[in-house]
DNA sequence: CTGAAAGCGCTAACAA
DNA sequence: TTGTTAGCGCTTTCAG
């Protein structure tokens, strides 16, 4: 029971009893065929069951070439929310979704890029953010002008641009300001010791969202205090730990602004855990504005991120120009806003 | 700037001055070829960055096959997780995957099979429950059919089997038996008003869940009272609207066995806006063990599914008898447990 | 050790 | 309206 060949367009040929173009031309319907002939082609596909090959079609040129998408990992909520746009967006299209999943590991993003040039994908969309690597920049920085030198494109989603000059589609969204409207959000609300928790200073996204904290700070004449920062990756863990540890410290503050939704959650456990009631005793703002983060009791105060859309635009940018429009790198920014639920209160 | 034509093995082999064949053999290291001339070709290959053509590849019949999930939405906890668990493995064989999200329309579900059979994916794996509906099932047993035929398989994960002579892989849980031990533990906590939020019983997951609750509730002697029952498609929101519309409706009950996790959430939610506390005032279970769960004030009971490793072992089983392999149907039901936290309290 | 030739399944000139 | 032919990029006999 080897593979049980594949029927093939020929034998559809052989049964309708007319040469392989006719079914060609039936399939494509991009020709005249005699409405007689027609229907006898189509019975013999129904007959057959045949399915025309993806890769033979892709060989002569004439697929639809599939779209991809390199994330981290599928179960972070806002991955999943730009994967879903994306998802729907390609399926609009009629285009087929790779998703590769890489743990985090850049050598598995270069090598899925590699996979994806193989596969003569149109465009190579990232989502998320990177670590600031040189050597790993520049690998990035051939990858994009590989894909462009052969009319396929590399697609940056939530993720800041690198040079001016490259062959390279970016979808981003204000990520330092939303961090320090969050900031300021808190400081209007009467807060002057501020933790911050849960963020990667190496990663793109924290590092701007530290900048955007500082930022607020400084603008707000409020000096940073170095005891009050909490490092981490964004996790729900990172968060929980961060909160406690700070506690534990003794270094007094009335809010917490985490890094990510995520690790606010871990903050409000915390501080629950803790016997302190959020707001009442300290007020927390997350980033992110997950699907959940409004479920949460106290509900959420948080940063909007337009996640779906992000991939969506991410994909509709990618098919836009096609392999033969135009080859301009373009830059979309969307804005954040702050999204104010119940978890902040006037500092009392 | 039309499509900058890709390098082609022949390009390779011209500056390589060798033929293409050597070329081939120097990539497929399955033939003896000179040091010196293996060097050239590499050079030449490294020179015009070079990358195979999937489709001619594949086209030959040298191709890896990819693999396709379809999924509702990347989004819903449970997906992601299978789908990520499915993922890695996949990567660890090498293998591509393609994503596909269906919005839960069967018509787009099985469109998307039959782009995986032009594709010649070596698998299609289905996850997550399904409506019960017969010409939709006769579809997807032509399906299987279609499938095995030409040496590929569809595979069920979390998904009951259909018939037995199927050629179809199932990979599933112990559905039914982790509702029953849920709906158990209620009981043995001295529960017997218990309502049950959030089901759908026209698909497979709720059905299975339905049973076994009411049948643990016959076990245990407790009569089954419809105004309890508040069914719902497992989101958080009906989780909410039922427990609200359940408190309003003044029929009495000290605990809760919410559908899935996320319904649990709302479930809670509403119990909280409505001052009542858990699990002092009312118990809740929940059911599936999402990430997220044991993050919740108070910690979710709830009954474990391993998702991931469903994932995980759709993906092996898909794999381990390729084309070549025998075609025996497999079927594995994993067992699902209770995991034990803060939101189920001794009835007073 | 290397190369020439045939062909995977499909489509597009070009003829008829 | 239909068929014939050539060829996409690769691998693989089969000869050299």
């Amino acid at each position: 029971m080897t593979d049980a060949a594949r029927t093939t367009l020929r034998d559809v040929a052989a049964r309708a009893g007319v040469s392989a173009t006719t079914v060609s031309r039936v399939l494509a319907e991009n020709y005249p065929v005699a409405e007689a002939t027609r229907r006898r082609v189509l019975r013999a596909i129904e007959e057959l069951d045949f399915v025309a090959n993806t890769h033979a079609r892709a060989l002569r040129g004439q697929g639809t070439p599939s779209l991809a998408f390199v994330l981290r990992d599928v179960r972070c909520p806002e991955y999943a929310a730009a994967a879903q746009g994306a998802q729907e967006e390609a399926a609009r299209h009629g285009r087929l979704c790779l998703i590769c999943t890489t743990g985090g590991d850049p050598a598995r993003e270069l090598a899925v890029i590699r996979q994806m040039r193989e596969h003569g994908a149109s465009a190579v969309i990232l989502i998320g953010g990177v670590h600031k690597d040189d050597p790993y920049r520049d690998r990035m920085v051939e990858a994009a002008r590989a894909l462009d030198a052969v009319g396929s494109r590399l697609v940056f989603c939530g993720r800041p641009r690198l040079e001016e000059a490259l062959p390279l589609t970016v979808v981003d969204y204000d990520n330092e300001g939303g961090a320090y409207r969050a900031t300021n959000h808190l400081l209007a609300n009467g807060h002057r010791r501020i933790a911050i928790v849960g963020g990667d200073p190496l990663c793109s996204v924290g590092a701007g969202r530290f900048d955007g904290f500082f930022r607020a700070l400084a603008d707000g004449g409020v000096p940073p205090d170095p005891a009050l920062v909490r490092t981490g990756v964004g996790t729900y863990a990172c968060g929980y730990r961060g909160t406690t540890e700070l506690l534990e410290s003794g270094h007094g503050f009335s809010a917490v602004f985490a890094i990510t939704d995520t690790a606010a959650f871990g903050v409000l456990a915390a501080l629950t855990d803790a016997g302190l009631r959020v707001p009442e005793d300290v007020s927390v703002v997350g980033y992110d504005n997950l699907e959940f983060s409004p479920t949460v009791r106290p509900g959420l105060t948080t940063v909007h991120v337009p996640h779906e859309e992000l991939g969506r635009v991410a994909v509709r940018l990618a098919l836009r120009s096609g392999p033969r429009g135009e080859r301009t790198p373009r830059h979309v920014v969307f804005d954040t806003h702050v999204v104010v639920r119940d978890s902040v209160a006037r500092r009392a």
